[in-house]
DNA sequence: TGTACATCAGTGAACGCGCGTTCACTGATGTAC
DNA sequence: TGTACATCAGTGAACGCGCGTTCACTGATGTAC
């Protein structure tokens, strides 16, 4: 099989050109949002004419798509080496949220609003996949915390989605409650929707990380 | 003052054409997202040529920030019904639910991925204060329960956001966690991040509005 | 090392499109007397 | 009730723009002998 790396300098080339131009549409991504993002604009910066990108990527929309994929390969990356660290569960969060200011653009294309009729490849799901594995692993090594609850209960016959993990119910809840509560703290911070609030979110992000880890009941 | 309600035949016509621009504009974002919107297209469905539209709204921008007004207000209308209605914590909650699975495009406009370098008008501001407003009175009505935590003494000497709010530093907590949760779970719902988990994304929200109601320590 | 050929990156012109927006105009509706 | 005028909704033509994308071509780079 043709391995990833580049071989020959013409390999080596274009894949170098394929990321300088992903360089730039990140850039414009963050300034503008992605809905702006135009081949051309791009072109034109890198001192290239228009036409000149169809060597690298297929149509605009295959562009995105790779961005989109890189996205979640750089969640999944930065989780994975998080935990291979010895990071636990707290670790992890930070690192998410981490991965989250770094990029807020990058992080909306991987969590925020859904261009209606869009529907990522299948090998985007199973990087998504990925992610969710590593976070449930760090849940399932948490002792269980106490008597399993009613949702605890309902997982225990609903749970296609982790079919292959040994997580028992309660991970897998607090698997859930982890990603939407940090979801939902980072996703209204990134949008802004905190400032002007004299709250400094990252003590807001700590306090459901606390309570997430020192669950009650 | 001018009241809002049309007196005369021509604002009474007014109101109906620009409604019904709306309205298109709504379906036209449920369909393919906000950024697709276009004033071309609303005409041509209307039956109307282009420019006709100028007269109802100052450009495309201006159509834009009508829509989000629209939904800032309706939110807050919703809100308030309910909480006149005596709706609790728990009510409000499936009030929001309620509405943000009605047109979740619309949620998104008010929650979702923000535009870079856009600020909304004052009043739509105001507006989303009122919005935290009832559902910060619904905090407050709950007893107190339990000790202070870290961050809620944090928030006795940060809390501007609130400072016309007689709420307690514990409501204003609960508060914060009772909007980031809930908004967790409903835009990961809304995008879709659920489905093929063979989860339903109602008991999640239940579950999370439980514990709300019911917090530990 | 040199020559002949194949590969491929990049160009420039062109196509068609839909967009937002302006402008001068027509025709209908409303107002004043 | 009727006439004269003002208001204003809507039209069609036009402008300029930038977009995605195609195509035939040039010129440089790499390959085979």
């Amino acid at each position: 099989m043709a391995t990833k790396g580049a071989n020959t300098p013409r390999e080596r080339y274009r894949a170098q050109v394929r990321a300088e131009v992903m360089e730039r549409a990140w850039e414009q991504i963050a300034t503008a949002g992605a809905s702006a993002l135009s081949l051309n604009a791009i072109a034109k910066q890198m001192g290239m004419s228009g036409p000149a990108l169809y060597r690298y990527f297929a149509s605009r929309d295959d562009l995105i798509t790779e961005l989109v994929r890189e996205a979640y390969r750089s969640l999944a990356e930065t989780l994975r080496t998080a935990s291979a660290a010895d990071a636990d569960l707290a670790g992890l969060a930070h690192a998410l949220r981490d991965w989250a200011l770094t990029d807020p653009q990058r992080y909306f294309l991987v969590y925020g609003t859904p261009v209606p009729g869009y529907h990522a490849p299948a090998d985007i799901t199973a990087i998504s996949s990925e992610i969710m594995t590593t976070l449930l692993d760090a849940c399932t090594v948490l002792a269980p915390d106490g008597a399993s609850t009613p949702f605890g209960t309902y997982l225990e016959g609903h749970r296609e989605w982790a079919a292959d993990h040994p997580a028992p119910p309660e991970a897998l809840h607090r698997f859930l409650t982890f990603w939407t509560r940090l979801h939902g703290v980072l996703s209204l911070e990134l949008a802004g929707h905190f400032t002007g609030m004299d709250l400094d979110p990252a003590l807001l992000f700590a306090a459901e990380l606390d309570d997430l880890l020192s669950p009650r009941s």
